[in-house]
DNA sequence: TGCAAACTTAACCATATAGTTAAATTTGAC
DNA sequence: GTCAAATTTAACTATATGGTTAAGTTTGCA
């Protein structure tokens, strides 16, 4: 078999984004095809089943997304300072793939066992990074909090707005789209102010 | 037709479940009888069509979670207080109830559309809340914050670990259940003195 | 005991969809 | 211009699934 590297993204874009938006049942084939502008017979010569795509771009996102969270984590910066990089790189990386966290919850529920799996094949950790809570914590500089607690604010924070974006809308701001991506900017910095003033010690 | 209640009411279970499961794509009429321990026959003589037992069940989970949230808001308490009330039964409520948040996660996903007229249909209103937010801002109790951010930090902080239970527990505790369990008890206390923590002014 | 409602059985229909196939057509490199 | 690879066409298969039907069985109550 010879593939066009073109005709290869196109499906792969193509897919991802009808994945994202209905899921791996909901999602169609022939859709997928339709979007990639080609049809079913080639979709099937370029990949074989429904499963090896929905396979390969769920690696893809974790291959892209889990490290880009475990890289910052992992920089030998003062606490703060980490904080405050990785709130503002986390919250931008899904300004530009808004679906992702939203795909990415979906097959946490539909597929747990399968997604632990990909996790652990990044080889993702976040020792690192607890170690300099743990060491901020013993120095005095923040208050005593679980390093896990501490992480899941931080990740909850920047992610589930993303994830609950109609209703952050409708309900909270009561406005539109360009009302959420404003909330959404002051996010950038409005986060790590609010956390790192929720963790500091106060002399 | 006659309706035998208990049998409605296993019928919902089921049907809950294998939506919350599987979302309504994947969920399948067969494997509720199943669950329900009836046949299709009798399923489709309680409920006429799968997208019906959806929206009654989806419906349901908005009459009681809306509500829930914002009644907490409306109570007429200092905002600190409220703050601990309400994300202490909040977390209690999807102690017992887990898969909600992912099931409506899910749903935000497939048919934002549908869930907007759900959440006005419940009369759903953050006004006093927000308002209470503004008095303490002017007040001096509080940092000055928009109440939509703050809103969404509490909301995110309370939901997220839920609709990503899976990867809190295998990659930032790298635990088990109980140890998210555990982990979930604390945050009942440990996730109201973050927030007030991070919003007190300090004189 | 009799009767009606609740429930089961099992076969059936219609449709949607993943995946296949083979022949025809287009395209681009040599 | 030739040839092989890329792509299309269109018909097809197999299967899963939502939903229906009709006849029979169980159950509880009057």
């Amino acid at each position: 078999m010879n593939y066009n590297k073109d005709t290869s993204n196109r499906i792969l874009e193509a897919a991802t984004r009808e994945f994202e938006e209905k899921g791996y049942s909901g999602a169609r084939m022939q859709s997928i095809a339709d979007r990639a502008g080609i049809n079913k017979a080639l979709l099937h010569y370029y990949y074989k089943s429904k499963d090896m795509l929905f396979q390969i771009i769920i690696q893809k996102a974790f291959e892209v997304f889990i490290p880009r969270i475990v890289s910052v984590f992992e920089e030998e910066t003062d606490l703060f300072t980490t904080i405050e990089k990785f709130t503002r790189s986390y919250i931008e990386l899904y300004v530009q793939n808004p679906r992702v966290p939203g795909f990415i919850t979906q097959e946490i529920n539909n597929h747990p066992d399968r997604l632990v799996q990909l996790i652990q094949s990044t080889g993702a950790n976040t020792e690192t990074f607890k170690n300099k809570i743990k060491k901020s914590v013993k120095e005095g500089l923040i208050d005593d909090i679980e390093p896990e607690q501490l992480i899941v604010n931080i990740i909850s924070l920047c992610l589930f707005p993303f994830v609950a974006k109609p209703i952050v809308t409708e309900l909270i701001i009561q406005g539109t789209e360009k009302d959420f991506d404003k909330l959404i900017e002051n996010r950038k910095t409005e986060v790590a102010k609010f956390i790192i003033k929720g963790i500091k010690k106060i002399n």
